[in-house]
DNA sequence: CGCATCATTGAAGCCCTTCAAGACTTGTGG
DNA sequence: CCACAAGTCTTGAAGGGCTTCAATGATGCG
């Protein structure tokens, strides 16, 4: 089941072909289960395979010399954690990825995927396309730390996140992340957070009284974060493709 | 002369087969010059052809409602301005790329980049490398944005352009952009940034008297900077290869 | 020479940060 | 089952970095 989300990952973001597609995931070697907080990329690493989410959450992030961390993204399951690294591997060892929650990953080792490139050509096409999209994510996210204020920053990216979950079958009103998490990928402190929390409610986005962050007012939300989902790639005709990894699952 | 740039850049940046790069660059059509302040790959438009930046400068862009422009990255002679569109070219029309002096451009119809990378397979990986060297730029001011004051965050900017310019050949004091086109890709307002460069000026970093933007201790604003190169993926040997595109030059 | 662009400086004020303390939740061991 | 600790969230107060508004100076181009 944690397979399918790889190949609906795939599918969704360009990868034309079924042959290429089975090619390339089907070197996916289940790699087992990750703690919350532990780090699945570490900072200076450059291990020789890509790392898949199974399952779980976790975020690429940098951290400052003071401790504070810088979250460029969240992956979620079926996403790959590390694919910048597949082509500039020494040159990024400055990103780490982290798990937010426990996670499953499985890895394909560096070469299997240069070989199922030889054999299908369109299979770097559709990385290459894989990794823009979350270069798009990363400018759009600069574009608001660098020119929004928090209210339209922080309901900019809560769509974002139910976007994403929605593509991949979540179509939940919950994000499932902290508001730690959620303020060092804003650029915000938490406090500030906290208080742009406040007004949210206050102004019926988000749940009053519930624990977990709940939007229950999205069209609202999508209107305050003049939100445009077209940078996320969505696809017109999302497949759901099933496909087994022949591994011996954890 | 101008060509011989645009097989440098490729050069620097990871293509690695002398073929593959002749191919490739061998359908530069030469398309004469732009004058600054026009748009050379509009907002909506999304043409079917890659533009090279044969000399001259220019930023990739968005400018939000109200008029606020937000600079992503600059372009100097031999950079690619609009590689993102490649893979993802109707997503992205939300980038737009302006001449920030007079340019002269050339195009590669996305045609013969196809065919091209069909005999030549390594070309897709060197594009891909290079479209990711751009993604970790945004990534770098993304962070400087979202967690640096305004000195280091402008000190970061200007040794970044002087690392870039150096890495064309030419290796200058003077970063050849105005106070506006800074601030927009700080992300802060003009009046700050002015304000910002008094304090270098005080500091020794920037020159007194110039009228231009010119560093006078090199190292100074590289250590206020916490500056490290290696994201922008400097290559250990740059070779200087001249190729000629053959075509009718503006 | 006049006009447009760019740069500088002052003043006022807001958004956000930091510090600090407390409430609430969750999990863990006694 | 309760006590305790650790993590998360909330709220108040003080302050600073940056923005906006406004006016002026400097530069270069037709």
């Amino acid at each position: 089941m944690t397979c399918s989300r790889v190949a609906r990952e795939s599918s969704r973001l360009g990868l034309q072909g079924w042959e290429g597609l089975q090619a390339f995931l089907g070197h996916t070697r289940i790699r087992g289960r990750i703690g919350r907080g532990e780090d699945i990329v570490g900072l200076g690493s450059s291990p020789k395979h890509l790392t898949v989410l199974l399952e779980g959450i976790t975020c690429s992030y940098t951290r400052l010399e003071d401790g504070r961390r810088q979250i460029y993204g969240f992956q979620y399951s079926g996403d790959f954690c590390d694919l910048h690294r597949y082509v500039l591997a020494e040159a990024d060892g400055a990103i780490a990825v982290s798990a937010l929650t426990d996670c499953s990953i499985g890895t394909i080792d560096f070469e299997d995927i240069d070989r199922a490139m030889e054999r299908y050509p369109d299979l770097s096409l559709a990385l290459w396309r894989v990794a823009m999209r979350e270069a798009s994510i990363a400018r759009v996210r600069l574009l608001h730390v660098s020119r929004r204020p928090a209210l339209q920053r922080v309901a900019h990216l809560l769509c974002e996140q139910l976007a994403r979950l929605r593509a991949i079958g979540i179509d939940s009103n919950v994000v499932p992340l902290t508001q730690i998490d959620l303020a060092d990928a804003a650029g915000l402190s938490t406090v500030h957070l906290s208080r742009t929390f406040s007004s949210l409610r206050r102004l019926g986005v988000l749940a009053e009284d519930s624990r977990a962050i709940e939007v229950v007012n999205r069209e609202r939300l999508v209107q305050l974060a003049e939100f445009n989902s077209h940078y996320l790639g969505v696809p017109v005709a999302l497949a759901h493709w099933e496909v087994s990894t022949g591994g011996r699952d954890a």
